[in-house]
DNA sequence: CTATACTTGACCATTTTAGTCAGGTATGTA
DNA sequence: TACATACCTGACTAAAATGGTCAAGTATAG
């Protein structure tokens, strides 16, 4: 299962763009110096996100990024899977044929997953963008 | 967040051992080859499941493992927490005077973060050792 | 025409993972 | 008592993932 700084980075550059993106277009660079990531990094990651219609880009000066939807359209889930933070724990399924662990049969873990993945994506789905915004106003500036 | 095959292994382990321990000490080696899981592998989890209580060792010929409570008193954050399996995704906690990324208040992740930590573990407080014996029944031979 | 800002892809150091290997030590059984 | 079995411990390592950096662009507003 991963889980790491790619997907938090997505998440933070993301509400970081939609308390700002009302008035104009957000470069990376402020989200960069606003939220203390590597410039290089959010590209890679910013180039995941428009791809998968999360953001559009603005080229030029006073260009940068807006979101494509509504915050309150944008869900974790959709964020997690553009930067490819997959809830996947086990390889198990892939080899639905040979079984779990070259075995015939699945492992006895294998029904464990399935509804810990079911579990976790549950959260991630009914989050969305604007459900962090409301718990961050205070530090709205 | 990891979840990696360790855990993973560590809770094939048990089940397998939940399974025949009424008889006997089960050997290490014995699960290896039911579980097709590496015999050193194994070594190094079942140490860990031992300094934590979950499993206790006899020694000699005809040695092997035996679980050292019921199991449904096994709960799989037990048995997660004992081979280092933290569900946890992200390093703010750890400095939290600093806030999270050098700056001086909490990433707006921050909040979300502890709420997935905590579904994700009330998800495997519930779950036990037992609820997978009776889930993989049919396997029984 | 130039500064700004997006775009792309190659590259890389470090850490983690998923083990292997090489030695033990304890103990039941013959 | 010998010896096979099985636990025990720690060092080591190949491969993958992580978390970036670096270089060389392209597009466009002003």
């Amino acid at each position: 299962m991963k889980l790491t700084s790619k997907g938090r980075y997505a998440v933070m550059a993301l509400v970081d763009l939609a308390r700002f993106d009302n008035i104009n277009p957000v470069s990376l660079r402020d989200i960069s110096l606003r939220q203390g990531i590597s410039l290089d990094y959010l590209e890679q990651i910013f180039s995941k996100l428009k791809k998968n219609k999360i953001v559009q880009s603005i080229r030029g000066t006073q260009g940068g990024y807006v979101l494509s939807k509504k915050p309150n359209e944008i869900k974790l889930t959709n964020i997690f899977h553009a930067v490819d933070e997959k809830v996947k724990t086990v390889q198990c399924k892939k080899e639905s044929k040979k079984g779990c662990n070259g075995k015939a049969t699945k492992c006895v873990t294998h029904n464990l997953w399935d509804e810990l993945e079911t579990h976790i994506n549950t959260f991630f789905e009914k989050k969305s963008l604007e459900d962090l915004l409301k718990n961050n106003t205070e530090q709205r500036t």
